[in-house]
DNA sequence: GGCTCTTGGGTAGACATTCTACGGGAGGGT
DNA sequence: ACCCTCCCGTAGAATGTCTACCCAAGAGCC
């Protein structure tokens, strides 16, 4: 185990950004909870950091939104672990997130770009 | 003037987000706070629509934390008005916002891109 | 003066979501 | 038996946005 110090300084998520990161990790393919919260920290390059707290009331909030599905299996750790996969509604929903992240990037972008960089 | 049709397709804020537009437009220049409202409006492109009841809130919160100062005055509508500018640590204030902006989209697109774009 | 529209500021409460902190069940190693 | 780890789960605090209200005062009209 690797000498695994806390990062104090991860990125808070932005109010509403969890479900779209939790959609799109699950279009790489079925995972249970704590999977999914693994590989988002992971492929955010550890900037964030899933809360349980954060990450079961979201996965309930999808499920029962009818975009994603869960199943109790065994987990590679021999554990009880609740799996998720994306439903057909689940897989639209990606693109749709997506695009509403991107839309607002964008104008955040030309506000932010309106006057040139500050401190530059 | 005004065929001012509202827009019914508007963005909504991200929790958080509101700060960084209001102290980059102050950054601009001093100005009260419908004129904040309406420049972040125009800037995003129409993409943002700034309420009230979000924006004094907003505003009292900035001023509390030091970023901004107040003070009364008339609008060019000769309207009293209370219009805001930066202070020095709101000016330092800016470039923290906007890293921290950054650094979380960059953040948000390695997960979103990691499987390729779903639905192109 | 009186009436209405517009500009501008402000607050209360609903609402959604994240974070902190707690708890429980069960496998694995010693 | 004991402890550590993995995994699921919930309650309540904290934060910030949105909806819906209210008030003050200038401008335009008659």
């Amino acid at each position: 185990m690797s000498t695994q110090e806390p990062h104090s300084d991860r990125i808070e998520l932005l109010q509403g950004t969890l479900d779209v990161l939790i959609l799109k990790t699950l279009a790489l393919g079925r995972r249970h909870g704590q999977g999914i919260a693994r590989a988002i920290e992971e492929t955010s390059g550890d900037e964030f950091l899933i809360d349980h707290g954060s990450l079961y009331p979201a996965l309930k909030r999808l499920e029962k939104r009818g975009w994603i599905v869960a199943e109790w299996g065994v987990s590679a750790n021999n554990r009880r672990a609740r799996f998720y996969e994306l439903t057909a509604a689940g897989r639209a929903r990606v693109g749709v997130e997506e695009a509403r992240w991107h839309r607002l990037v964008a104008a955040m972008g030309r506000v932010l770009d309106a006057g040139g960089s500050a401190g530059g």
